[in-house]
DNA sequence: CATGAATGAGCATTCATTCAT
DNA sequence: GATGAATGAATGCTCATTCAT
């Protein structure tokens, strides 16, 4: 699959840079993750990325479509890397257990239910819909590999969809932080205490 | 010959009524709760309680203000309710059900961690640290009925911090929407199966 | 003049105490001299005075009318000041020495040019008057001082307006601070430059 | 292969036009110079530039911004004038008059002390040593003019700063209003006066 | 592709003033 | 005399969006 030989067409200037549109995607992920919706502002992104407003409104044509985009690409980028991470021929268990040290180490916050309260008054239903489609597909990842489990007898006869959801919410005690501003475990011990407790709570205990 | 501090200036004209106060606080914990902070506008608030937005920074010097107040004041009301309902002499597995009935119907968020993403750039710190110790001392609440167990021996002897917390962040599986917008059960059921889920997790299956 | 007994009619609660209005007006004359008309909020006067803004309104119809008060009032006190300073049998130039040296320590500002600038939006033309006919006045204090002295052959045959207002122009350098907010000279110093100053001026050099 | 640092973005539509940025600062200036700092609201600059409010704020980021820049180019603009009018081989005396005669044509308020009552409370320390800086250059100028005159023999051996000052003060004279809303002289008559006193005050009457 | 300039609508907050008690 | 509550109008400032270049 070689291609060293100059591409045809308007070759990139800047050999080394990520095209714009994706920076400016990656940025806005990251800012609307760690602030929400409301808070960041065009501005914001714009100066985060180093280019104008104008720029970003060239690439996206309304804020609640970056937006969009960014929950929707990010949900995708999540699910592959569940789909990488679930599928192996190691144990459930153990599968969870990495699975859940590689999310609670990333700050990211896969619950999107805080988001859909901002959102719900500044997107458009379509973009709503959107990124609940985009959500619903990463908890059928989830799904799939518990059915799988199932249908092995791995783990008992359990609603698939309601055990994917009561993972993701087992997770987000991981992000956790008490009045002191302390987590209540370190990530490790978290990870352990999580999947021993959803393990229990599958009805393996 | 008694001699009053002060003129008592204008009284309630409407003795039925309640204070003005209160139903801005009340709207506004509403609306908070429903879109964040800050999406929700003072004008909003003001609107919704058929008051000037003046009369609301008569009561309230600034948003944030009446912000920390709605969450610390609502925090506490969810604590006292908590204390009623998980005190009595029933089993604790009966007792979180109940529990759990009560609030799935109620479509409050206890879950206050979307709130801190918005409000870590909005609020002073005092205010968050005066939000953050409401919410522990209503995690406290639970982890004492959950001690209380442990010394009875209904339950195994589990971590009541972590406990605790694996307890709300089950409850909230029942907010969810799929991108249908349906709930995953109706909510008998969906107590049903958390209480299960979350019993067996204690490790007693 | 006995006035031991009790007076007639409702005496005043707090024999040591200023009535209410009286200290309304001086805590408004000295913010209003401090910070200018516009900056100086009712609220601020309330707040200083230990009383609520419907007090101040109860005694004064609006702010403006606060305002006239205060400077009028105090243009007057100033006159007064003035006669006492200026009515001596000593030579004139003592005098002038002697007032300039109070009129440098207080840090009053008698110039009320810049007061002027403001007032003119807010206040309506009578007040204006008002405040300008207060200011006149005190201007002719210091002319009939000169005219006095030019009788006397104490100094030549100035214009005795002009060199009224020469003399407050001259007092107003005391109140000039650097860029390092140092003043010219110290107090005594300085009224002896600008007594020497101004006598040359006159003609008397 | 020249590579331009950036595109040029929307340049000026109408060449021969004032560019927006010049007639906001010449607007503000005549306004703050008018009525005050505080009295001009942003809107009433918008409105007098026949610009929106957004637009300034495109182009001076606060209010207090936009006043210091005003200040201070004035101040500037005032220096460069004074320059120009003291710089020549006639006698100081002379120099002084036509001086006088055009600042007393000029509305201008030479006299910054009345800005930095308001300005204190509004503006930053930054922000008040600027408008500072530029005011003592301005006294500067004055102070050498005065200084030459004073090697050349001119004028006796007087202290040149406090000279400087007393030869702004005087000129403030030239915008009293008396009551009746009469300057005291005709400016001409008044340049007369006031250089006729202040030579006199300098000692060479 | 990207920009600098401009804008309308909104937002948190302030303030002089009113009024019933 | 004095007050607590309420308000309309403004004020400084932000922001998503547009547009000509």
């Amino acid at each position: 699959m070689e291609q060293k030989q100059r591409p045809i067409g308007r070759p990139r200037q800047d050999e080394k840079a990520k095209p714009t549109k994706e920076i400016i995607l990656d940025v806005a992920t990251r800012l609307f993750l760690e602030h929400g919706y409301k808070i960041v502002s065009m501005d914001d992104v714009a100066q985060a990325c180093g280019v104008t407003k104008a720029t970003i409104y060239y690439h996206y044509s309304t804020k609640a479509d970056l937006f969009t985009d960014s929950m929707v690409k990010m949900m995708i980028r999540i699910r592959k890397q569940m789909n990488h991470l679930l599928s192996s021929d190691r144990p459930l268990k153990e599968r969870l257990h990495t699975f859940s040290c590689v999310f609670l180490q990333a700050t990211i916050d896969i619950d999107l239910k805080s988001f859909f309260k901002e959102a719900n008054t500044s997107l458009s239903t379509e973009q709503i819909q959107e990124i609940k489609d985009a959500e619903e597909q990463m908890y059928t990842v989830i799904e799939e590999a518990l059915n799988e489990a199932i249908l092995k007898g791995e783990i008992p006869n359990v609603n698939p969809k309601f055990a994917a959801h009561a993972f993701v919410a087992m997770l987000t005690i991981g992000n956790y932080k008490d009045a002191q501003n302390h987590p209540l475990f370190p990530i490790e011990k978290m990870a352990d205490q999580i999947i021993e407790f959803y393990w229990n709570g599958l009805g393996k205990g």
